[in-house]
RNA sequence: GCUCGAGUGGCGGAAUUGGUAGACGCGCUGGAUUCAAAAUCCAGUUCUUUCGGGAGUGUGGGUUCGAUUCCCACCUCGAGUACCA
């Protein structure tokens, strides 16, 4: 019987889904064994060989833990909400509902074919209200939630309002948005119902925050980082603007440092860990402030305000009084040049209430020194206004037209003040900057600090133009607008290039009292910590470089370290000098003392810093998870899980509103009734228990934060998963999927997880202890090259393409040349072009040959000539599909001509009657690329069996690797053979006489070797056992049950379709799939003789096959009277004998 | 730049407590079968050679009886990250 694939794959398919073969039990005497694959987000494109790659490798670990006697959970799902079937229906207008349904349908065919043994009864889809109530019921459950930094963990917002009501907020150590102004427990008491809210919110794991994000108006979308290419949208090449918008935002930087500890205990690949720990990015250090130096600068009206009372002035600005907040409240949103600022410093007066570009001071009457500070305004050239408390009170908005009148329409400044013109204008520059002229910075060496020989700002940074000289000033704006012409990417770039100016200005040493001149360079980054370093040349290259090249000295502050050609930045053993109480300290202590010391003189601190930011978890987009929030005074207001989960809204238009809004500002059904609860139509809001919902919808990940958990019982409609199943199935022991989710996915995962475990949801803190990322399959992609010297000469008819074949391709590039002149001159001799076009003589028929293809080529046509553009023939590469090209790279011309049709009558040129062979080269695969291989395609034509055993034969798992469906065949014909095996010609037959002690050794090296791979996880070798295993046990003729019945089993995992038949046709009633693992016994591989390797000086001249009993001694005797040995000597004597019994010889002379 | 990974035939790749380099497969060459092709089977296939042998795992050194494997320096490629103070 020949062997079909087809039938019997189809056969075994059906058998496993209508015994449902691979459901896995929630509670079973064996232990259990969680495998799961990242689950696909259907794309409308379906899959290509790549894909099922990680799957199989999971599959094959599947089916061999069952056979190993475990409880195996290995289920599949979708992540089935996402931006494409979003665009699609904006561009089409199909509910992307249906398009997900439809691609789906797609996925799990095409999944189905290639026979995995997922337990489909567990399939979770993100976009089933099912499945989302459940991402709903999370987020409130977050919302809920307040991070107790005390117990290290997330506690119930409650036991916060508890300790508010009890002591005020002073002593909660809390995760929360920072300026959060400080109560006592009365006037916790006394805040309004809606004030508590407001400031519970700020501590709430998710919360609303007005967040800057990347803007892009055309798309009416927000877009993250990386759809951001050279400032415009990755799709579409719209602009793309800096926006602030009122978000939610899950507090994730509070789990900063659990993130980084789990790390150590999970069994995830080093990159990923690496990725992680990077994105995360702790940094260990201290706060440092520097007062600009006063006594440099000629002015008057400096601020001279000290750190301490800087940080009053913050705590100030947090905490206005009722009439300040009201006020502030209507002014604060003006944009641009009526942009007001509160609590601000001109010279050292601290008004209420600035907008700089329009010279306005708005502030309370009745202050004291009221007639002084009208003065000093009207000097600087600054209308005032002033209301008194009642007034703002009684009145904000009459209050608010007046201020909006005096910016309408300014006074006409004295004329006095204008006199004075440069007072003005740096007066002006000082007020452009927020803060006062205090430079703070963020550092990791506090230990140096007696190494800064000069601070570095940012050019962008706000104090540059308040506190550079007039001296300095040209200099300084011509850097900056040269900076400024930079793109940010040409500055990110140019790492190498140093350059910066100086100030003119000088900050004053904490410690020392020094003064250290102030520089800008672009070296330093305005988005990254406060835009200004502490530089410490002998510390630091980049210091010490800028130092070098700006000749600004370098103090050595390291005990014994040569610092003449490069900055020492070595921690370990160096021993700090020159620094005054920190001298002759190692890094450790210098760094305490010199934190300690900063904190005691109030001119820094120690902190730690994070990269990791809050994750903006509000998108504007309509196919996502809708929020279970309702607002009632504009303050969010959860809904009941009772009532859960709210469903997506249906809309007419999947764009964002005319006004703005996002796509569910289209939904006329989309409004909580508080009474009624549920969901009901916007006519209604006009009632007072109707409330509006909230418009965005969940980002991308949400779903699939803890979709792993939901797998254990996916059909509970009371709990995310039982109790019991959670303790049941943990977590994931085996979780394969891409790289590519390391800093997405990955680690949002591993926070909801760590939220789920510290409010008793799930029993462990870590989702995944074993992870493995499976390499891309590469495609590839086969190109014809088009010839571009045009045929010229009859006609209109000057185009006619000719196509050239990879191997003419090399000489038409080599020899432009001299393909040019024969062209133009015609005459030259043999010994001519050898001589003159450095054409080897081997070659020189091949070249002449080729040359006359390609003028016959041209006569044929009937055209006079060629059209050379340049001596250098230019030709071009297009791709072809590469299911028109063979194993041998030879092109089907006549598919390429009728897939290509304006290549239909162009010239293919060969050399001698060759094939048309294309060129080829390894590339992503891409349906634009023409390299896209389709599994369905070749399961169709060689069997699932066979398109998994060489995806797994193809290389390492974790390795890129580039797919040639010519090699198939390999494993096609391995399967044939294996099935012969099994048969004798036509009829299934198998021998139950005694095994021979090769067919048992066979067996059991199989056995072993393949149980070892499937543990490392080298699915590509055990490959090659098992083809290694079926030649042997073909030549042996072998046909015994004893053999062949465990084999079908070691097959069984990496191709279950043929396992399941021949295990079928053995006679045994049930799957092979709970057949137990065949068990390796070492006695059948135990030797009686060695071939030993014969070496002389570490060469392998020949071998001696030799019995393992013999001694040492007995070996060296035989092998030194072997005349082979005598004939290698020749004469000499050994210097030495090397024997290592069992394993080598070595002689030495 | 930094971090990590990798360099082995025409190609994918195998082999590391240091012990016969190139398993297994593709491709290629020759042969058998066939009217022919496909399929199948057999033999060969790192390079070089005066057929004895010699060289050989990115390059150059080192350790060792012995190095693809360990150490040092360098080169190339890939992935990630982007001046993180």
């Amino acid at each position: 019987m020949q062997y079909n694939h087809t039938e019997i794959e189809k056969k075994w398919q059906k058998y496993w889904e209508e015994n449902q073969t691979f459901k896995a039990s929630n509670s079973s005497k064996k232990p259990k064994y969680y495998v799961l694959d990242m689950f696909p987000y259907p794309s409308g494109a379906g899959l290509h060989v790549g894909h099922p790659l990680g799957y199989i490798a999971s599959d094959i670990y599947a089916r061999y833990k069952r056979h190993k006697g475990f409880n195996v959970l290995h289920p599949q799902g979708y992540d089935s909400f996402g931006l494409p079937a979003e665009q699609y229906a904006i561009q089409t207008g199909q509910h992307p509902a249906k398009t997900t349904e439809e691609n789906i349908k797609t996925y799990r065919r095409q999944l189905d074919r290639v026979g995995f043994s997922f337990d489909w009864s567990r399939e979770v889809r993100t976009s089933n209200p099912e499945y989302y109530k459940w991402t709903q019921w999370i987020f409130i459950q977050l919302f809920n939630s307040w991070y107790n930094k005390d117990s290290d963990k997330a506690e119930d917002i409650s036991t916060l309002e508890k300790i508010f009501k009890k002591d005020g907020n002073t002593a909660v150590n809390a995760v929360c948005d920072e300026e959060i102004k400080s109560f006592s427990s009365d006037e916790w008491k006394a805040f309004s119902k809606a004030a508590q809210e407001e400031i519970l919110l700020q501590y709430r794991l998710t919360y609303l925050s007005d967040t800057e994000v990347n803007w892009c108006p055309k798309l009416g979308t927000v877009l993250a980082n990386d759809e951001i290419i050279n400032g415009v949208s990755e799709r579409g090449g719209h602009p793309v603007v800096r926006k602030k918008m009122r978000q939610w935002s899950m507090r994730i930087s509070a789990y900063a440092q659990r993130l980084l500890d789990g790390l150590e205990t999970i069994d995830w690949p080093q990159p990923l860990k690496d990725s992680q720990t990077n994105w995360i990015g702790k940094s260990v250090g201290a706060m440092v402030s520097f007062q600009v130096d006063v006594k440099s600068k000629d002015s008057a009206s400096e601020v001279k305000l000290t750190y301490k009372e800087l940080e009053a002035l913050k705590e100030l600005r947090a905490n206005l009084s009722k009439a300040e907040i009201s006020l502030w409240n209507e002014i604060k949103n003006k944009k641009g040049a009526s942009k007001f600022r509160k609590k601000y410093t001109i010279g050292s007066f601290l008004v209420d209430y600035v907008c700089l570009a329009k010279n306005l001071i708005v502030e309370f009457s009745g202050k004291e020194d009221e007639a002084e500070r009208a003065v000093f305004f009207n000097k600087e050239g600054f209308n005032v206004i002033r209301f008194s408390n009642e007034e703002v009170l009684q009145n904000v908005v009459k209050v608010v037209s007046e201020i909006n009148f005096a910016i309408q329409f300014p006074k006409v400044q004295k004329t006095e003040s204008k006199k004075n013109v440069t007072s003005i204008a740096s007066s002006r520059a000082e007020l452009r900057g927020e803060k006062s002229d205090k430079i703070d910075v963020f550092t990791t060496r506090p230990d140096t600090i007696f190494g800064v020989s000069f601070l570095t700002l940012a050019p962008e940074h706000e104090l540059v133009s308040k506190i550079t000289t007039d001296t300095q000033k040209a200099a300084v704006e011509a850097y900056i607008s040269a900076t400024a012409k930079r793109s940010e990417r040409d500055r990110m770039a140019d790492v190498k290039t140093i350059s910066g100016a100086f100030t003119g200005a000088y900050a004053v040493h904490p410690f020392t009292g020094k003064q250290i001149p102030i520089w800008i360079g672009d070296y330093v980054l305005a988005n990254y910590g406060t835009g200004a370093v502490m530089a410490v040349p002998c510390g630091d290259q980049r210091d010490y470089d800028f130092a070098k090249h700006f000749d600004i000295s370098i103090p050595n502050i390291f005990e014994g370290v040569d610092i003449s050609e490069a900055a020492h930045s070595d921690k370990d053993g160096t021993v700090i000098a020159n620094s005054d109480f920190l001298s002759g300290l190692k890094y450790k202590k210098a760094l305490k003392l010199a934190i300690f010391e900063l904190e005691k003189k109030g001119a820094g601190y120690g902190k730690v810093n994070y990269r990791l930011r809050d994750a903006v978890f509000s998108r504007q987009r309509y196919w996502g998870e809708p929020f279970p929030v309702y607002y009632k005074d504009g303050m969010p207001q959860m809904i009941d899980e009772k009532h859960l989960p709210i469903v997506l809204p249906e809309v007419e238009k999947y764009l964002p509103t005319e006004d703005g809004k996002p796509p569910l500002g289209n939904a006329t059904e989309w409004a909580w009734d508080s009474r009624a609860k549920k969901v009901v139509s916007n006519d209604k809001l006009k009632n007072k228990t109707v409330y509006p919902l909230e418009l965005n919808t969940m980002p991308g990940w949400a779903g699939s934060s803890y979709y792993f958990n939901r797998y254990m019982d996916p059909h509970n409609e009371n709990e995310i998963a039982s109790k019991e199943n959670l303790q049941y199935w943990q977590n994931i022991d085996l979780y394969i999927g891409g790289s590519e989710h390391a800093t997405g996915h990955l680690l949002y995962a591993r926070f909801w997880q760590k939220f789920l475990f510290d409010k008793g949801i799930v029993p462990v803190d870590e989702f995944a202890k074993k992870l493995i990322n499976q390499g891309m399959i590469l495609g590839t992609s086969a190109f014809v090259t088009v010839f571009n010297g045009s045929f010229i000469g009859k006609g209109n008819a000057n185009n006619i393409p000719l196509l050239l074949c990879n191997s003419v391709l090399d000489i038409v590039r080599k020899n432009t040349t001299l393909f040019y002149d024969l062209w133009n001159k015609d005459t030259l001799t043999d010994s001519e072009i050898i001589s003159n076009y450095k054409v080897e003589k081997a070659e020189l028929d091949k070249v002449k040959n080729t040359y006359g293809t390609l003028l016959k080529a041209a006569k044929e046509r009937g055209f006079e000539s060629i059209e050379w553009t340049d001596k250098t023939v230019e030709v071009r590469l297009i791709h072809t599909d590469v299911s028109f090209v063979n194993a041998s790279d030879e092109l089907d011309l006549e598919a390429f001509k009728s897939w290509r049709t304006e290549f239909k009558d162009a010239e293919f040129l060969t050399l001698e009657d060759d094939s048309f062979k294309v060129s080829r080269e390894v590339e992503k695969m891409s349906k634009s690329k023409y390299n896209v291989v389709n599994p369905d395609a070749i399961c169709e034509e060689y069997g699932a069996d066979s398109l998994r055993l060489f995806e797994m034969f193809l290389g390492p798992l974790e390795q890129a690797k580039p797919w040639k469906t010519s090699g198939i065949s390999g494993v096609s014909s391995f399967l044939k053979k294996l099935w012969k095996l099994y048969f004798n010609g036509e009829t299934f037959e198998v021998s139950d006489a005694e095994p021979t002690k090769d067919e048992l050794k066979t067996l059991h090296k199989t056995i072993k070797k393949v149980e070892e791979d499937i543990e490392n996880f080298s699915f590509n070798t055990s490959v090659s056992t098992f083809m290694i295993a079926v030649n042997e046990l073909t030549a042996l003729k072998c046909n015994k049950r004893a053999i062949l019945e465990p084999f079908a089993i070691l097959v069984s995992p990496y191709a279950p379709h043929i396992a399941e038949e021949l295990w079928s046709l053995l006679g045994n009633k049930d799957s092979i799939s709970t057949a137990d693992f065949p068990v390796f016994e070492a006695s059948h591989l135990v030797e009686s003789t060695k071939t030993y390797p014969v070496s002389f000086n570490g060469k392998m001249r020949f071998t001696l096959e030799l019995s393992l009993d013999l001694s040492k001694d007995e070996i060296e005797e035989t092998v030194m009277a072997n005349e082979k040995t005598i004939a290698q000597l020749s004469g000499r004597e050994p210097k030495k004998v090397i024997i290592v019994p069992g394993k080598i010889i070595n002689i030495v002379g």
